[in-house]
DNA sequence: TAAGAATACTAAACGGGTTTAGCAAATTAT
DNA sequence: ATAATTTGCTAAACCCGTTTAGTATTCTTA
């Protein structure tokens, strides 16, 4: 109904200088000398209105936007939209609201995104790296953005980085494996170049030879359908019947595994052991439950907004050094992986 | 490391008014008559030097950001994190980004990011409300800005409106047990008074007193942590041990319950059926799988989007009418609901 | 008592686009 | 040949804060 009112209504209305009332607003009255008589005029006054100010022109004039940008693979997916949401709490404390946007893994909308945020001159990004956006990625440090990679980095490129330590995550999982007796444990993870998924490979691999077994792997392509996934894994399994237990690269990985092992018949963990990466709140109600590498949440969270804020405090924009925070996941055993007494 | 080049750069290089400019790269070139000898000559220009505009000052002149503000409960919740990603999906199709928050149910937070999206003159919001936001939402209402309730709605208040049918939700699950040959089903839901836990409650009242049964309800306070929540729901089974099904209001309730059932060594469904309200793609593949009464994700979001830029289009601020879309829930049935044989 | 300093504000530029009104030259109509 | 259009483009206001430089007045101080 009524619209919106400005700095120049209040200045008008109250017979004073459009300035003055930006000091008072911003707490700058004391500095600048405005009288506390003035100054409570104007507070109340605003206050009495209801006034807001337009955060567009205050971004324009400051370059600053209070506005954090989150660049997540899938943020309907439960390990992203848990981080989001931390991120969020802590953000929000620090005056910062985030805008968030999923890439699909998709470089070329990734690198939209990234020119969306630039123009609308988000102070700050956090972005889960797609193949391919290496030159955007190349870019944003050229124009010293503030920025974080997560989850994982780009080899070619050095620069701030929060994660946890894939290879190792893979390598204790197959190490519990080991240990409870289990002789031919399989990998099924997704057929990517992505670090955090390569290191998964490397520690699997790793803990196989380290044990003196023999690597079993499954690659699933992006482009499957779920239905398709399930399908690959349950060849996978039928052709290597020894199969006695499978550590699942990601969550969606294990989803569709479970239908393929529940078509087969196989029971867990008596037939096939089962390890997730990624812990979900469900898995530890499953029947049984699940065994899990868990990433640590919390930590990722702070260290991510803590590296962001850094480096967006940092005067030091020429990054002579980056900062680079590498938590160790965590094994939850549960029944899933545990051998048959 | 070069600085952000502006329309007023790009006039002085190529010697032309910033007007014209701006003409073109609105592609209002042939409309104000701008020879096509200029046009691509500024075209190059830009995309040479890789001009991006500021969407800053063009929201601040324009007054829309072609941002849409999303108020969700919490985003790390799998249903609003889903419906999240395909909003953003639809949104971004037309050209809009996605602002998130989450209100943790608590209004006066609510109030604040309301607040913040107002000043960041964000042109449409969805929100689910708390309760204690309604005079929040009578101003925005009063303001003619755009902006639908989705999840819950605030009976007082007339508002534009998109969530799925809970009352009959919660019913046809009660029907489909009562069918199945549960005597004395009960209801395991939280203390809310937001509507959609309030039709709930009373769609399964309503399907317990059709079917000439006892209704048996339990409310869990917000306030309670998980154990305490899983504690609360073995005290409400054991205090009643006829009870051969049961309810759960949320996925949240639902985990925490077959924890609860879990340790009091009760088998599903033999011991006590269930059914969870919200489908979640790991019900599929629980063991048993678990009958859920899932919501039309994909409609609700288009809805919501269409509901949403429908309000933004419409002449008519006044809002003479106002949108409903009550979607259907479906229950998908599966082995946890079934009366064994 | 005059110069220097502090007080209490203000004017105006600025950020970077959009949009309205308008103008000079070329073209068409009469 | 002159008036009426059309063509092609521009000047300047505007959106709404922030910030720098400066002014008028009162208070100190030598």
């Amino acid at each position: 109904m009524r619209k919106k009112i400005s700095m120049d209504d209040i200045a008008r209305d109250l017979n004073i200088s459009k300035s003055t009332i930006s000091f008072i607003i911003n707490g700058k009255a004391k500095e600048m000398r405005i009288s506390e008589t003035l100054t409570s005029r104007v507070l109340d006054y605003v206050k009495e209105k209801n006034y807001n100010r337009n955060t567009l022109a205050q971004s324009l004039r400051t370059g600053k936007s209070n506005i954090i940008g989150l660049i997540v693979e899938d943020i309907a997916d439960a390990f992203f939209s848990s981080v989001a949401r931390l991120i969020e709490e802590r953000a929000y404390k620090k005056g910062y609201k985030i805008i968030y946007c999923s890439t699909e893994d998709d470089p070329a909308k990734t690198a939209e995104l990234i020119n969306m945020f630039k123009s609308r001159h988000v102070d700050g990004y956090i972005i889960t790296a797609p193949k391919g956006i290496d030159n955007e990625v190349a870019l944003l440090l050229n124009e010293e953005t503030p920025f974080v990679l997560f989850d994982r980095y780009l080899p070619e490129i050095p620069t701030d980085y929060v994660g946890i330590d894939n290879f190792w995550g893979a390598k204790i999982a197959v190490e519990h494996l080991a240990s409870q007796g289990f002789k031919h444990i399989a990998f099924v993870t997704l057929d990517s170049e992505q670090t955090q998924m390569t290191d998964r490979l490397n520690g699997y691999n790793t803990a196989i030879i380290d044990a003196s077994l023999l690597p079993h792997v499954l690659k699933i392509p992006f482009s499957l359908t779920p239905a398709q996934v399930v399908q690959r894994i349950r060849k996978f399994i039928k052709d290597e019947p020894h199969t006695d237990a499978i550590l699942f690269a990601t969550n969606y990985l294990a989803l569709q595994g479970f239908e393929a092992l529940h078509k087969l018949k196989l029971r867990i963990p008596e037939d096939v052991a089962v390890i997730g990466f990624d812990d979900h709140a469900f898995f530890k109600v499953f029947n049984p439950p699940v065994t899990a590498v868990a990433q640590p949440m919390k930590a990722l969270s702070e260290k991510l907004i803590s590296v962001l804020f850094k480096r967006m405090n940092d005067e030091d924009r020429k990054r002579t050094k980056h900062f680079r925070e590498i938590l160790k996941p965590e094994l939850i055993i549960r029944e899933s992986s545990k051998k048959p007494a």
